[in-house]
Formats: C-alpha cells, sequence, structure tokens
DNA sequence: GAAAATATGAGACACAATATCAGTAAGTCC
DNA sequence: GGACTTACTGATATTGTGTCTCATATTTTC
C-alpha cells in the first residue's frame, strides 16, 4: 500500500531490460507511479509529465507496457486507458461513466482460459477480460 | 449455414429500430452479410461498398453495433476488427497474426461472470473476453 | 575526453472515427 | 400527386491516438 515500491519497480523495470534511466523517463515513470487507485488516459499523462515531449511520453508508456509494468485497455467506444499493474496476471474491471479502474485476479478465470484450450482450434497466445461496470461513486452520483 | 437469413436479419434490424433502409444501408448490410468467415475492418468495408460515402458506411456500422448484430473487437496494437455476431451472447478468438476471427460460447464464463459480481463493488454492465491465438493456416505458414 | 550508442523533442504524418452542413431522398398529410 | 417534414447522405474538415523523422542532446564505454 506504500507508493514507493510500485515506483521503484518502473524504473528498476525499464533499466532491467536494458533501457537508459534517463531524466525524461524517471519522469514519466514517476507520474505513472502516482496513480495508484485510477487507470490514466495517455494525452492525461502528457499534460501532468512537464519539460517532456509527447513523443517520448508515448514511448516510454510502450516500454513501460513491454515490461509488463503497465496496462493498456480498450474501452468501448473512447479513448483506451492505461494503468500500474499491481498483479502478476489478472483482469480489470472499468468504470463506463469515470473510467475507474480495478483489478482482479480470479482463478475462474485461469480455469476457463484452460477448459477453452481444448475446444479451440489453433493456439491460444493470451486472452483478456473485462468486466465494465458503474461504480459505486458514480452510481451515487446518478441519483442525485 | 446459407447467408440469406442473415443478411435478411441485418436490414430488419435497421427497419426494427425504426431506421430507413435506404439504397446505402442496404449495401453496407450486403457486405457485411457477406462476411460469414472472417471479421473485416471497417476501412476494408468502405473499400468494398461502392457509392457510398466513408461516413455512412461508418454510420451504417455503428447501427448495427447498436442493435447488436454486429461485434467490435479490439485487437492488440492495429485496427479494432468487426465481425457479424452469429450468436447471442458470445466471446471471440482472434487470430493476431491475419485477423480472423471466431466465435464461442461456454457457460464457464458466464459462471465466472455470476461469481465475480459478489466480489466486485458497483454495478456490473458489460463484459467480454478474447482469446489471442495462431489459428491453424497460419501456425502451418511460419513452418514454410 | 573522444567515439559510439542511445535517447530526446518538435513537428509532420498516419489512421480510425466523428462532426459539419448543404443537398437529397423518404415518409406523411392533405 | 404536391407540399411539407423528417431522416439520410456524402464531401470535407476535424478530432484523437499514436508513430515517424531527423537534427540535436545525452549516456556509456573505452
Amino acid at each position: 500500500m506504500t507508493l514507493a515500491p510500485a515506483r521503484r519497480d518502473l524504473q528498476a523495470a525499464l533499466q532491467d531490460r536494458g533501457y537508459r534511466l534517463t531524466g525524461p523517463r524517471k519522469r514519466v515513470a514517476e507520474a505513472v507511479g502516482r496513480k495508484q487507485e485510477d487507470g490514466f488516459t495517455a494525452e492525461s499523462l502528457c499534460a501532468e509529465v512537464q519539460d517532456t515531449g509527447r513523443a517520448t511520453v508515448y514511448r516510454t508508456l510502450k516500454l513501460l507496457l513491454e515490461a509488463g509494468v503497465v496496462c493498456k485497455l480498450p474501452m468501448p467506444d473512447g479513448a483506451p486507458r492505461y494503468m500500474l499493474a499491481q498483479l502478476e496476471h489478472h483482469h480489470h474491471t472499468v468504470c463506463v461513466r469515470c473510467g475507474a479502474v480495478g483489478e482482479f485476479r480470479d482463478t475462474t478465470v485461469e480455469r476457463v482460459v484452460r477448459s477453452m484450450g481444448k475446444e479451440i482450434t489453433g493456439e491460444i497466445v493470451g486472452h483478456r477480460m473485462e468486466f465494465y461496470i458503474i461504480c459505486t461513486s458514480c452510481k451515487a452520483a446518478r441519483k442525485a
């Protein structure tokens, strides 16, 4: 629940993969590390990280994505959202109103994946599962 | 396994929702109806449907999407693919190489959804599950 | 500290998709 | 059928996400 580990992990993830830990990359990693709760859009990250070009923000985001420490979620009819990956392998809940993202892990999902493996022709190289929700705060706001 | 029902359903789906069944819409619906096996991109559809503006193709595609007779699949790092919906509620397999799309339905998935409902805070309004695969023909091609 | 490798950023570009809006076609009423 | 209303179309512009280019700057290595 502390902020430090996630931030350190982000920077470590870049170094572990042989990338240089430069000033701009540190700034991007730190900004991402700060987003513990919610998902964020790439553009909002660009706006937040000062003194860093858009291209570099996108490039660094891509590196973090490849390193598996950040996830990208397609939204139904909207801009994709990014979020810090806290669990090794997991799935997401996304609020369709405010974009808040949650993470969950359920062994039942993995069981489905294994059982589907027998039915599906071809080699499974990945899977994704998302729950679209209306979060409790948006639900409360809707009533008012 | 016949083509006719799906085509008729597409046009009926538009009329049932109170939209006019115009020439351009018929052409789009027919082109979509022809894509029984594979998914397709919006742009490929634009190229295929003659004498019809891009905007209209996109608009009609959106109407079909809302009517639930066509599905939109986000691809990992690529243009989203569309496909004819043949099953009431279902999930997809997508070949990450050629983009071929398959449909499957598995009650285990729905069981996961129900069990997750208890753990997730907020109201579940939808969910999606995709398997990314390398289809048998792409796998065969890779060996050569 | 010089050379090589790598990273940066401004801006151009690519692509999917939507918005605008004048013009056109379809349904509706008499 | 003609006038009217509503819905639809399409050329074009615009938005939004993301990538490419390339000259410049920064690191690393020797």
